[in-house]
DNA sequence: GCGACAG
DNA sequence: ATCTTGTCGC
């Protein structure tokens, strides 16, 4: 076994070392600039008894036209453990990303990127696996600490680990009135421009578009 | 030991 | 994530 392209199908043992091992490879992705960005995509997996249906939509960047949509359903195996979500929508998403004819040019999921134990949440295992800018979109916190953000949408707080006090991530308000988002680094980019492309993909909706269409399509019969 | 804990 | 009805507010 390899380190990037490691097995799926390993203990919970293994895959923390896998996640200790690739974290500190983040760092060396050079970061690209938003102007490189022509089409973005919203990652989302649902679950039913034991099989996950894994939803990808694609728009363009910054008009937000849907380009493209794929839905793959298979068995998910790997326990939720909080810190290794990437392990149980790893394979899905992989399998639902051969279908595209073309790998996006941003990929943004559905949890934690940095703002994770060991800084490799699922956006960033996902955005190294695949070398893509990634960015992590989660609806709740996992780890860290924050003050409430603006009322408007464009707001932000900063996600602080609560033992350093680095900034992890980000605590964006894409709706007023509503719960805000956490947004952290997946890979390629930096914590500004990730909280700049969720401000220019949200269409009135507490979600991105891409990720709320993600959502919708996951969630269909 | 107790509480927290992405989806 | 998923199980679940009505209900308050913009």
């Amino acid at each position: 076994m390899n380190f990037i392209n490691h097995n799926w199908n390993i203990s919970i043992e293994k895959a923390i070392e896998i996640q200790q091992y690739l974290s500190p490879q983040i760092e060396i992705g050079e970061k690209i600039n938003l102007c490189e960005i022509k089409t973005v995509a919203g990652f989302d997996v649902s679950y039913k008894n034991n099989y996950g249906k894994a939803a990808i939509v694609v728009f363009s960047f910054p008009e937000m036209v849907l380009l493209d949509q794929i839905v793959v359903v298979s068995p998910i195996i790997f326990p939720y453990i909080p810190g290794l979500l990437s392990f149980r929508e790893g394979p899905i998403i992989l399998a639902a990303i051969e279908k595209l004819k073309n790998l996006p040019d941003l990929l943004i999921f559905d949890g934690q990127g940095y703002a994770h134990p060991r800084r490799f949440g699922l956006a960033s295992h996902m955005g190294l696996y695949l070398n893509r800018p990634s960015i992590g979109c989660a609806k709740t916190r996992l780890i860290g600490n924050y003050n409430e953000p603006g009322s408007n949408v464009g707001d932000y707080s900063y996600l602080y680990d609560s033992e350093t006090l680095e900034i992890i991530g980000a605590v964006v308000r894409t709706k007023q009135n509503v719960k805000p988002l956490f947004v952290s680094v997946g890979y390629k980019i930096d914590l500004s421009d990730a909280i700049k492309v969720i401000i220019k993909c949200i269409q009135g909706y507490r979600l991105p578009e891409p990720i709320r269409q993600a959502d919708i399509l996951a969630a269909s019969g």
